[in-house]
RNA sequence: GCAGGGGUGGCAGAGCCUGGCCAAAUGCGACGGGCUUAGGACCCGUUUCCUUUGUGGAUGCGAGAGUUCAAAUCUCUCCCCCUGCACCA
């Protein structure tokens, strides 16, 4: 048994002391690979390998192939998750401190994690060690955070930059707000970690008869205005008659508490709801005057807490009417008025639910279809608006004068804006997920931020210049680039400050911190100076040292007086990232394409000359455990130092990060790593194995073993490339124990071969199973390391599709013969004592393999018949041509299928006899080869080239 | 809704770009056998259905249609699932 701790630590100390991560500086092929940093405020869990072993498994490759690789790492601290974790901390919040529990972390550590700064520390410390114990081969020399001055000195200048650019500029901004804490709450900031989610809304303005005050009423479908007949309100609901820009309006109170943070409010009246029904409104799209009614669902909070009434295509508004109705509300005559025509149902296809064509009232005909009516429970008439909602749009078409035959979603967007601009609307803010509640416990609102920063990424020079280096990036895997294409085109202004959090202040207005997306798109470039001005005073580190190692502007001996750095830490900085920066590889989730990494190559682009440019993206799934996604709340996070302890770090590897290819998610289980284990032990005790070997002359199973080794170099190899790790761990361990199984059962037993292949197995592991390919590497008698070993290149000459091909056809053989057996043991109830296998002549061979390229075998009966085949004349004595015909019609069939052969009689013969042995072995019982000229059975005629025909002997 | 990804055998998951050697790799599970005092581990075999003294056939890769001598693979339509939609890391 292998004791997977004590090798992990002793391979990390012999790293270590061989300082092999930090690189070889004569070496002129550089290439570096960075991973998202990771965010301080939690510890790690199983899922935080996948992108940083990604990026630990590429560099460790590109060190084999012979490249210098730095592969350095930091911490992110920006931003606020860090302050409210303090903030729950020092609440005692029960559900932070269980989940801390989880990670073993000792009291008195959280006690003190009532300070940001320390427990931002105290993780940065933790996750380090993780990543030591998993064995990634990062340059620790480079570290930094993110909160710390050298590191704002940096962000100061990025930024003078962009703002020197002019790409900065000032705007109003919706954002979730608290306004019991007066500030912009985001996911961490709220009860369970809801986001808020918020969306534009049409409000359109219905003039209550008879006053100057309007209904406001907020819709998502303002195309469907057309059909309203009335307007509904939450008669148990206060409403208030409030002043927004010169105009008055009666709203919900809920929806005045809401909307007054986004736009300047007077209230003036406040009624009850039912006092508002007897008015009546005036439909601003065709001066219809339309009563207000009772609405049992309308929610005082949702939009402006009144609603206009589309019985015709909302099934809810059609149940209210018709209830009303029932319980005797004197109400006026209302018809149901269609604008939107649609075919009801016809996209459910199920049996029993049969379409219904160009209804008058759609939302009847879906309550209908669906076998519910109007006084069904509100959720079956959600599901049925749900329905109507999406079929409408999917393939209703306008019937109303102005829009006719237009789509539903064109429509929307005309009507919106014609309203607009009639000023008989305009658009408010909801929330599309509320209530959503402050972790202070008030309901988030929406609030108007004024003057908010932006990156303007909306540019069309730097959105171009921006997607100019994507078309020249290799992005892994090739497919996600549509993401980044479409990432491309929609990504617009970016606030890009807050009012508080951890970071760097921002220079145009130092009350403001720099939000953390936005400081963090260019570090990368800091990793290759940072250990370098460690020791420096922040002071020191002007724009224009940043100015002169980045972009080579200026004059070094001045830079050098003017900051007070010495000479030669600037020569070396600038040295230094021109030397690294040029080959580099970015990895991240799939998470990040919308954000982080379009903003990475905008900034740039923004600000490196464009041989700085980004090279390469990699973009990896996430990790599940046991089939489920993991999450605080299923409370199935697997800590990763306890995982790896428990399982070992490289079975952890292999099942994380090549567990999957690149874009699926991985799938964490313990089967999984038990599979690895049990794979990685076998070539373990191979090893062992080769003393009992000899090392005669090769034979065939020696060849075989050969070529599938140089082709499993080829494949691995290309695998890595593409870091298609998912195939490449198949083919590197999965398929080599099959192999060597297979190697032994043939009875190979050449210590030489097996040697040879171990150690190129040893290698080939190597960036995914470091620990292991060493311990493998070494018990195989080297004394260096297989990490910086070179990484095997394929013999092409020991490749032999002609060996492979007869080891398949032994294989096919005896699968063949098991079917004959068995039947035989079915049908005379005893197993054959002997298996004979006859083997077809070679004129048969001639006509399989013309049969096998013409696909046409009345055609070559003729040639035949006439004489024309050249190869079959000298058979011309051994068979007739009755006997020839009847083959190509037997082989006829399958004509499609047939491959041609290549083994001669002669070969087969020699080939099935060599592995008499075997298959006699495997079948459990005697066999025997015979030529089918020389055979006496009955069955020798049904020999086919490759398929010798099998004759049970008892 | 928009955008991106996906739907394959009991499950997971390859294959799809570059159509044929694909009843479909590999792993797990299940079943049978071996080993074992027994269990686990390990080894061998089976695992769509039908048929057969013979190595065969039928159906089949979300649904439907099309292209082709030939479709899991190409085209079109539809259905379903996952992810993202921002100022938040």
């Amino acid at each position: 048994m292998m004791n997977y701790g004590s090798m992990e630590r002793r391979w990390q100390e012999e790293w270590e002391k061989a300082k092999i991560f930090e690189g070889d500086p004569n070496n002129k092929n550089a290439y570096m690979v960075t991973a998202a940093y990771p965010y301080v405020n939690s510890p790690q869990h199983i899922g935080h390998m996948r992108t940083f072993g990604t990026a630990d498994v590429l560099a460790r490759y590109k060190r084999m192939r012979g490249y210098n690789v730095l592969y350095p790492m930091a911490f992110h601290a920006t931003g606020t998750p860090i302050l409210a974790f303090a903030k729950r901390i020092k609440n005692k919040d029960p559900d932070l401190i269980k989940e801390l529990k989880l990670f073993h972390i000792p009291d008195e550590d959280i006690a003190k994690m009532t300070d940001p700064l320390y427990l931002a520390n105290y993780f940065a410390r933790e996750i380090e060690r993780g990543m030591h114990l998993a064995g990634f081969g990062i340059d620790w020399r480079r570290k930094f955070i993110s909160i710390e001055p050298r590191y704002s000195k940096f962000i100061e200048w990025q930024f003078g930059i962009l703002n020197a650019g002019k790409r900065l500029t000032q705007g109003s901004h919706p954002v979730g707000w608290c306004p019991n804490e007066n500030n912009a709450v985001g996911m961490h900031d709220t009860k369970h970690d809801v986001e808020p989610e918020i969306d534009k809304e049409t409000s359109i303005k219905f003039a209550v008869d008879g006053t100057d005050a309007f209904m406001l009423c907020t819709t998502y479908r303002p195309e469907t205005i057309f059909g309203v007949t009335n307007l509904f309100v939450d008669v148990n609901a206060k409403y208030v008659l409030c002043e927004i820009g010169g105009e008055r309006y009666y709203i919900s109170k809920a929806a005045a508490d809401n909307l007054k943070y986004q736009m300047k409010m007077e209230v003036l009246e406040e009624h009850d709801g039912k006092e508002l029904l007897s008015r009546s409104a005036i439909n601003p799209a065709n001066g219809t005057k339309v009563p207000i009614l009772p609405g049992y669902f309308v929610k005082e909070d949702i939009g402006t807490g009144v609603v206009m009434s589309v019985p015709a295509h909302a099934p809810f508004d059609y149940a209210a009417l018709e209830r009303l109705r029932a319980s005797n509300y004197p109400i006026p005559e209302i018809r149901p008025i269609k604008v939107i025509d649609v075919e009801v149902g016809h996209s459910i296809g199920s049996k029993d639910a049969k379409p219904i064509f160009h209804p008058d009232i759609p939302a009847l005909a879906y309550l209908e279809v669906l076998g519910t009516n109007v006084n069904s429970v509100d959720d079956a008439l959600e599901f049925a608006t749900k329905l109507e909602y999406r079929e409408e749009a999917h393939s209703g078409r306008m019937i109303v004068p102005g829009y006719e035959g237009m789509s539903e979603p064109e429509a929307r967007e005309k009507v919106r804006a014609d309203l607009i601009s009639a000023k008989k609307g305009f658009e408010i803010y909801v929330l599309t997920n509320s209530p959503v509640y402050c972790r202070c416990g008030f309901k988030v609102a929406v609030k108007l931020v004024e003057n908010q920063w932006f990156l303007n990424y909306g540019d069309r020079a730097w959105k171009d210049a921006a997607k100019k280096a994507f078309v020249a990036m290799r992005i892994l895997p090739e497919k996600s680039r549509k993401a980044f294409e479409s990432a491309l085109d929609w990504i617009d202004l970016r606030a890009v400050v807050r009012a508080q959090g951890l970071g760097t202040r921002f220079p145009l207005d130092n009350d403001k911190i720099i939000e953390s997306l936005s400081d963090s798109t260019i570090y990368m470039a800091l990793y290759t100076i940072s250990h370098l001005i460690k020791e420096l005073d922040p002071e020191k580190l002007k724009p224009e040292f940043f100015d002169y190692v980045f972009l080579s502007k200026g004059d070094i001996s001045e830079v050098a007086k003017s900051t007070g750095i010495d000479y030669e830490i600037v020569k070396k900085a600038k040295d230094s990232f021109e030397y690294w920066y040029t080959y580099t590889s970015r990895h991240s989730g799939p998470d990040l394409i919308f954000n982080h990494l379009t903003m990475y190559a905008y900034n740039h682009v923004a600000i490196f000359p464009d041989k700085y440019w980004p090279k390469q993206i990699v973009v990896n799934g996430s990790v599940l455990s046991e089939g489920e996604k993991m999450s605080k709340s299923l409370g199935n996070i697997v800590p990763l130092i306890d995982a790896m302890q428990s399982h070992g770090v490289d079975p952890l590897r292999f099942v994380i990060i090549a567990g999957a290819d690149l874009f699926s998610d991985s799938e964490f289980s313990y089967d999984a790593v038990n599979g690895v284990k049990e794979r990685l032990e076998y070539l373990y005790n191979a090893v062992s194995g080769l003393e009992s070997m000899g090392s005669e002359e090769l034979k065939h199973i020696d060849y075989w073993l050969y070529s599938k080794l140089n082709r499993k170099i080829e494949s691995v190899t290309e695998s890595m490339e593409l870091l298609e790790l998912r195939a490449a761990s198949t083919e590197m361990l999965y398929n080599s124990i099959l192999e060597l199984k297979k190697y032994f059962a043939r009875g190979g037993n050449n210590g030489m071969v097996v040697k040879e292949y171990l150690s190129a197995s040893a290698l080939l592991l190597s960036p995914i199973a470091p620990h292991f390919a060493e311990e493998l590497w070494h018990m195989l008698g080297n004394d260096n390391f297989a990490s910086t070993e070179r990484w095997p290149e394929s013999d092409q000459s020991m490749i032999s599709d002609k060996v492979e091909s007869e080891e398949d056809l032994v294989d096919k053989v005896i699968a063949d013969a098991r079917q004959v057996s068995e039947m035989v043991k079915r049908k005379g109830g005893k197993e054959p004592a002997k298996l004979k296998f006859i083997v077809a002549q070679d004129w048969k061979r001639v006509l399989y393999n013309i049969v096998a390229q013409q696909k046409a075998p009345g055609k070559v009966i003729d040639w035949l018949k006439a004489g024309e085949i050249k190869e079959m004349e000298q058979y011309s004595g051994q068979v007739d041509i009755g006997t020839e015909i009847e083959y190509i019609t037997g082989i006829s069939k399958k004509r499609a299928e047939l491959r041609p052969v290549a083994l001669t009689h002669e070969e087969e013969m020699e080939l099935l006899s060599e592995a008499g042995t075997y298959m006699a072995g495997v079948l459990g019982c005697e066999v025997s080869v015979e030529s089918e000229s020389e055979s006496k059975s009955e069955k020798a005629k049904r020999a086919l080239p490759g398929k010798p025909s099998i004759e049970a002997v008892f």
